[in-house]
DNA sequence: CTTTGGATCGTCT
DNA sequence: GACGATCCAAAGG
């Protein structure tokens, strides 16, 4: 229960991205269950920003784990990030979706005054961009101590458990390894972005 | 319902 | 100079 300490977010990405799920992210009023992610992998992953070593850009990635990395991309969108694995390694949990809970209508205002469009509440923060735009998440926001909450940002344990058999899936919107394993989501949760195709454990 | 193409600019080659 | 860890609207079935 209540935030999350900084060693929990020592451990690689593989580990800590299923552990994350049902996870709440709260920003003020805004309050959403994390139901979806993806591991990236620095060095080690072609996927990653970090695979061709450490930039300007993605420097947050190297850094402490308990941190946001937020970058920009396609022109116009945010996308942001867990930094977790120890310091030195380039190892992330990219936030794909989150369920929201409270603080409806100041994330919908966020998205709209940003040129976003609130169809429903289900793709209120469906995707790394919405979500970024519902929770007013943004450049400024690079290098955030989740932890400490040094932006207002925090992420917090409510008691619900992550689930026993996620969701696993390759990642989206990616071209280099696109075969890995490293997505992952609460199955059937209906918040959960649904490319690619959802595939279920076990097999 | 699915598919397609436009928007838009910081970052890396 | 090219291209994204994306989203949206419009057009087509």
């Amino acid at each position: 229960m209540g935030v999350l300490d900084y060693s929990f977010y020592e451990a690689d990405p593989i580990e800590l991205a299923p552990l994350l799920l049902n996870k709440l992210i709260v920003r003020g009023e805004r309050v959403g269950r994390i139901v979806e992610v993806e591991a990236y992998r620095g060095e080690e992953d072609p996927a990653s920003h970090a695979f061709r070593g450490m930039t300007t850009r993605n420097a947050v990635m190297f850094g402490p784990p308990g941190r946001l990395y937020v970058y920009f991309t396609y022109g116009m969108h945010w996308c942001s990030n867990v930094v977790c694995g120890q310091d030195g390694l380039a190892r992330a949990v990219l936030l794909r979706a989150v369920e929201p809970l409270e603080g409806i209508a100041q994330m919908e205002s966020a998205r709209i005054s940003k040129g976003g469009v609130v169809r429903n509440l289900r793709e209120l923060a469906r995707g790394p961009a919405r979500l970024c735009q519902a929770y007013s998440i943004d450049g400024d926001d690079n290098g955030a101590d989740i932890v400490s909450g040094d932006r207002g940002i925090v992420i917090t344990d409510d008691g619900v458990p992550p689930p026993k058999k996620p969701g696993v899936s390759g990642r989206v919107g990616i071209k280099d390894a696109a075969d890995y394993p490293w997505r992952f989501f609460v199955s059937g949760n209906t918040y959960v972005s649904s490319t690619p195709a959802n595939v279920p454990r076990s097999a």
